[in-house]
DNA sequence: AAAAAAT
């Protein structure tokens, strides 16, 4: 199938900004859905980002709203995402592909201020792109008038399931002329949703494209058992990264927040590049942190599975998963973000004693063995690091100190050491410049200079 | 079991 944009049936702008952008080939979904959506369907598309989900409803709800009438002060189009930042994402390539057009869009999600917002809803957006919450928010204000919206877009369905949207998006839908039409898209469809669909869509067409719960082909993937303890686990992870070949950049998973603070952090700590990314920081560092790591200033990022999914960074280069997903669905998702666009990536998964199950239900559902990776030698599953000394290295004797295992890393603080010793127990003492810091990764192994935290940041 | 999202 050897289909062009331009053959698509999309306007001249959308096509010109399409080309600018540098596309000539549309991807599989949408070549499918495109021309059902210039027709006036509702559609139900199955398909994950990273086959251009985004654009399969961006180009012709541009090209559609180009023919219409702009209507004063009335949104024409809504869409609704279940992270700020995949609204944000979308928002973005809004503006790429309508740059001809003359079109307000109003991004509403939380956690920034709603100024901004009520100036574009006062001068009157055609497009509005949303978080629900957000969206209700600004409606129960009065800020809002949806009877003139006659083209909605819910994205990523099974996820706003799994995050108790779904009441918001039936309340959004009450609030919408009854005739419209309905884009919904799901990466998977289970019965729940399913029924979603007989309720909002009507008439729909279905436009699949292949499951990637065939992973890629282009991601490595490997397992690692590592020690039960955080703090055995946050030396393995070192371990992986001073060993991994070809490491450009890299994102670390973690299934809870508060272990992604605390990864982080320690990495930080150990010299490394490395930022957080989870929902319980304010917007402004979300933001800042995932544009730091997008545009390659930073170098590791460490998030919770708000990172997971869609989120587009071309150019991942290794997924660890610090923690084994539960869900074997994440794990997709998760290594999704590398190997992308043809690239080759890998993912490292560390598992801990009795995570072996989920690795089970991970190669049921990819269909495919992992295979088990040796420890880099460093990785000695007994001995943490010095980082956790004060608590781990007391617990089981120093004897559990193997092998070439550096004793710089793990030899008693000196000084600082004893000042802690009035404090209440905390996993992290702070410690400032002492051997723990930069001058301990050098015995440890080296670090190639790009995973450094930036001199200025040092402590 | 946890994460996400309105404050």
């Amino acid at each position: 199938m050897t289909v062009e944009f331009s053959e698509l049936g999309l306007g001249d702008k959308v096509t010109e900004a399409v080309a600018a952008a540098g596309y000539t080939k549309p991807t599989d979904i949408q070549a499918q859905a495109i021309p059902h959506v210039l027709e006036k369907k509702d559609l139900i598309g199955i398909a994950q980002t990273g086959t251009g989900k985004t654009a399969s409803f961006v180009l012709p709800m541009l090209s559609l709203l180009e023919k219409g009438r702009a209507r004063a002060r009335m949104p024409r189009t809504l869409i609704l995402e279940p992270t700020r930042e995949l609204a944000a994402q979308v928002h973005e390539n809004f503006e790429k592909y309508g740059k001809n057009h003359r079109l307000t869009v109003a991004l509403l999600i939380g956690g920034v201020s709603f100024e901004d917002q009520n100036k574009k809803l006062d001068r009157g957006a055609d497009v509005l792109i949303a978080t629900p919450g957000r969206m209700l928010d600004h409606f129960e204000r009065g800020r809002l008038l949806l009877t003139g919206v006659d083209i909605l877009v819910i994205d990523e369905a099974d996820r706003m399931l799994d995050m108790g949207f779904i009441p918001d998006i039936e309340r959004i839908c009450s609030l919408l002329p009854p005739r419209r039409q309905t884009l919904f898209f799901s990466a998977t469809m289970p019965p729940e949703i399913q029924k979603l669909t007989q309720r909002f869509l009507r008439d729909p067409v279905k436009v699949e494209v292949a499951r990637q719960n065939s992973t890629a082909d282009t991601i490595e993937q490997v397992l690692l058992k590592v020690g039960k303890t955080p703090a055995e686990k946050r030396a393995a992870l070192r371990d992986q990264i001073r060993a991994a070949k070809d490491l450009k950049n890299a994102i670390i998973f973690c299934n809870r927040k508060r272990d992604v603070a605390t990864v982080a952090r320690s990495l930080e700590r150990h010299g490394f590049d490395a930022g957080a990314l989870h929902g319980d920081m304010d917007q402004k560092s979300r933001t800042e942190t995932l544009d730091r790591f997008r545009s390659g200033s930073l170098a590791i990022l460490v998030a919770s599975d708000v990172a997971a999914r869609g989120l587009d960074i071309p150019a991942v280069s290794h997924v660890f998963n610090f923690d084994v997903p539960t869900h074997a669905e994440d794990y997709v998702h998760r290594i999704g973000r590398t190997g992308r666009a043809g690239r080759s990536g890998t993912a490292i998964t560390l598992i801990a004693p009795g995570e072996t199950k989920y690795v089970d239900a991970i190669t049921k559902l990819i269909q495919r063995d992992i295979a088990w990776a040796d420890a880099p030698a460093a990785a000695s599953p007994s001995a943490p690091a010095g980082e956790e000394a004060p608590e781990g290295g007391r617990k089981r004797g120093r004897r559990t100190r193997n092998r070439d295992e550096k004793p710089a890393a793990e030899k008693p603080q000196p000084k600082k050491a004893a000042e802690q010793a009035g404090r209440p127990h905390r996993e992290h003492p702070r410690r400032a410049n002492n051997d723990d810091g930069p001058a301990s990764f050098k015995s440890e192994g080296h670090i190639p200079a790009f995973l450094l935290r930036p001199a200025g940041k040092r402590a």
